[in-house]
DNA sequence: GCTTGACTTAGACATTGTCTATTGTAGGAT
DNA sequence: ATCCTACAATAGACAATGTCTAAGTCAAGC
């Protein structure tokens, strides 16, 4: 996680304590925390850090490509900070649990055992973004 | 759309005026309205409903599966009555917009233009759903 | 070690969604 | 046609999540 320090000096940002905690806690592999589980385990690290810090620093992150906004059907938007290596989700709809996955050809076609940790899963769901003609105009 | 009102009727349902408005409001292509929306242009035909009435009516049809709930990275979460026809999202990341898209093949691949929209597309995102082992065996 | 502008803070505010106690009513029973 | 009753709707408090502002703080360049 310290090139993402790194990466984040060399595109100018002011290196505080505050945002090298952020930065800590979103480290690692199926990590998806929500804003106030980053800001809860923040705070174990540094106590005044403050909510919106915490959320002033991950919409800096998205921002700037290093960390994914992942919105389930849960409530609170999560933050993954595997952004760097493309890969989709697996969601379970009950409890909310997610995992990452790394399927190869077609996405549609069944997720392969090595990558479905168990998990009966039910359906598919694709979202493509970008610009609407609109938008892209401006 | 008295089609999903009949099988709603079948299935049990009471039908009362409330339920009937945001049926009707629920109703054509490309429709991904918020909660509050809904409730907006309910109100416009029956004054007096209620948000928690949407809310729960909403509640009721996603759980019937005739309505489907769509997670965009925009903060509500909207809903779509197209749930009888597969198909996916376009989304537009800078105003929000949505259109649903039918794409044949790997739907990794270049979205046809028919299929565009006139959109920019810059990312795609594949969620799988289902549940993870602790959460089937419940 | 200063200075300065970017960063952080606390907490009010805004938005979205849920719950409860009460009142109303659809639709079957009579 | 009218009455009953369980299901549905209501208002509004509450909860959860996210945003904003005004004032104080500090990292980094000089």
């Amino acid at each position: 996680m310290s090139d993402l320090l790194e990466r984040l000096r060399g595109r100018g940002w002011r290196m505080t304590a505050q945002r090298r905690v952020v930065a800590e806690v979103l480290d690692g592999e199926h990590v998806h925390l929500t804003a106030d589980e980053v800001h809860a385990r923040a705070v174990a690290k540094l106590p005044e850090i403050s909510r919106a810090t915490v959320y002033n620093t991950l919409g800096e992150l998205v921002s700037l490509g290093e960390v994914l906004e992942v919105s389930t059907d849960k409530r609170a938007k999560r933050y993954d900070p595997n952004a760097h290596r493309p890969h989709h989700h697996l969601v379970c709809a009950r409890c909310g649990a997610i995992r990452d996955v790394h399927p190869t050809g077609d996405p549609l076609a069944d997720l392969p055992d090595s990558e479905r940790f168990g998990f009966a899963v039910s359906d598919v769901e694709v979202t493509y973004r970008g610009l609407c003609p609109s938008c892209s105009a401006a």
